[in-house]
DNA sequence: ACTGTACCTGAAAGCGCTTTCAGATTCCAT
DNA sequence: ATGGAATCTGAAAGCGCTTTCAGGTACAGT
């Protein structure tokens, strides 16, 4: 690797100092017209780049934003992720990305490398981190947090979640409406704040219409596909008279989809079937799933926005992420008796 | 944000030069015990951590890898990132993640960011960058390139690619010897090699089975679910004979599958189907998809092994790819007659 | 023609770290 | 004891850039 041409190289070229250079790069200065050209040419002809490190090391700005995903191949996340890109795009930072693979060790130790190299500000998707961390972090740099109900207060960083409890609720009212009374829940691990949150959503709504809560209707799963097949198996078994299920991600519920074709029960017409997230397969299952979709995309830009007005000592209209019931065709009427 | 602890700090606090403290983080030289454990206690008392644009300037070492992806929401080259990950995992380095958003332009603008921070190597998931780009790129360090074929010669780079005509062909020979007789092909953008090379693996099939390729058998699609949906439609207009389709990738054989479901036609019984890329949902279809599976993970993961292994001077074994056919339940056995 | 102002430009210091070089110690063999 | 090798440590230079500071030049006003 041939050794990189360095702005001194340039400004000997040029016949002008080094300083004079670094002020027609980053315009900090006016500078003669004719100077600037021949530096420009120079610049051209060695085909400079500059060096990112020395820049950062004397600036003190690294011009990156770390972020911080559970998965870096989680359908869930990307959208987000593609958020944050719009958002920064064009703004001169760029984002560094992490995955923590869901792993309180790793994602301390993703936090301390962003770290290290100097991030300006951090994005933290879902995960596992205790909020003590997240508010520490705050405190040292501006945060967006997507996912998690937490309050960093308004010096140190904002967040982003949906509401879980409610979403599940209009959903599961939404089959309740449907004149759905025996309803089925595959859960998420309870470990897992949104699962609980969904659960308890689905509880609410129930009491809510008067129907009892039957503990022997929710199955766990781990929000993987195969756990959505088994836990649909199980809920089969046990309650015959079962004519909807509420799962509580789109995955699982692509599992459980598939439990029922292997029975050969039909949806909705044998069993009505809704689930949470929508994936962008969800508009594409058999029959399209109904679900409750965040808009990830949004959220994620949001908070790159709010990250760079932070760093720009700006203030940004604050965001308020809608839900939205994507209601489709895996839910049947069912007559009333 | 309070200003960061500096090597020289720990240095006087520890009551050492900073070559001492250097040495011990590096572990460069042998240092004496005792000071050894001050410099430890200092370092703990006053919460230092490194700065890695100091260390990567006076070393000249970045200790990051590029990967330039073409989208980072896309699920068909996640996989391969997962794999770079992994690849990468305790090296020391790590990967920068950009996104070229399948356009020549951002590509090579991501690549000079890239370039700026000093990357040491570099890996190039598809994209649309010319040939001559990456031959230029690989002179100036090592790269991996997944989903092309290119030959960069021993000393610039790697490859991995498929044989997307080998494999197409394969399907239709499937779908042929099962006794589909009249087969619909759903194709990509012409514009993008995969499509094309999937497109005339199909052509292959039916010459060598002694079947005549009729191009009205034959709609383009964009690789996006929706094509796929219109282009089965197309199909079926024209074709009433037609029992199998082959689409050129997952994503629009999802598409095609709602338009069959829409029709009240069942897979495979009245129409068979069949993918290509073997997305994590294609065995959670309706009916499971048929598709032929390319191991991406792996491929990013020896993609990153043979980036380290030559940044150390190593050799690695070679990797040969190896696609299979997933038959699932999307065909059916048609009589022949 | 002379002073004051505005505008350009270069020298030099410094960002935080690594690394060479040479001096200072220690240790072993004789 | 004593010379030499082996080992440890600090001073200082340098990585490539930015930025302060002060000197130089050009120009307008009087």
């Amino acid at each position: 690797m041939n050794r990189a041409v360095t702005l001194s190289e340039v400004a000997r070229e040029a016949g002008v100092s080094p300083s004079t250079v670094s002020r027609i790069l980053n315009g900090t200065a006016r500078v003669n017209d004719t100077k600037a050209r021949q530096v420009r040419l120079a610049i051209e002809k060695l085909g400079y780049t500059p060096n990112t490190f020395a820049r950062s090391l004397a600036t003190g700005a690294s011009g990156s934003i770390g972020v911080l995903t559970p998965d870096i191949a989680s359908p869930f996340y990307n959208d987000a992720l593609s958020g944050i890109e719009r958002g920064l795009m064009g703004s001169g930072y760029s984002p560094i990305i992490i995955s923590g693979h869901w792993r309180t060790d790793e994602e301390e130790h993703a936090v301390a490398l962003l770290l290290n190299r100097r991030v300006e500000g951090m994005i933290i998707l879902g995960g596992q981190m205790p909020d003590h961390d997240l508010h520490a972090l705050a405190a040292r740099l501006p945060i967006g947090v997507l996912g998690r109900t937490i309050d960093l207060g308004a010096h140190g960083g904002a967040s982003l979640a949906m509401d879980n409890r409610q979403s599940a609720r209009d959903l599961v009212n939404y089959l309740i409406g449907r004149g759905h009374r025996v309803i089925g829940h595959i859960s998420g691990p309870s470990d897992h704040a949104d699962a609980r949150e969904r659960l308890d959503g689905y509880r609410d709504a129930l009491e809510e219409r008067g129907l009892r809560f039957d503990p022997t209707l929710v199955v766990q799963g781990d929000f993987q596909e195969p756990s959505g097949l088994i836990g649909m198996q199980r809920l089969l078994q046990s309650h015959s008279n079962m004519t909807a299920v509420f799962v509580a991600n789109d995955q699982m519920a692509y599992g459980a989809r598939l439990a029922l074709y292997r029975l050969g029960l039909r949806v909705p017409d044998d069993m009505s079937l809704v689930g949470f997230d929508d994936l962008p397969g969800s508009s594409y299952t058999m029959p399209p799933l109904t679900s409750v979709r965040q808009p990830m995309g949004e959220m994620g830009q949001w908070l790159a926005r709010y990250i760079l007005s932070r760093l720009r000592g700006e203030t940004i209209e604050p965001f308020e992420p809608r839900q939205e019931l994507m209601l489709r065709e895996s839910v049947a009427s069912r007559r009333s008796r």
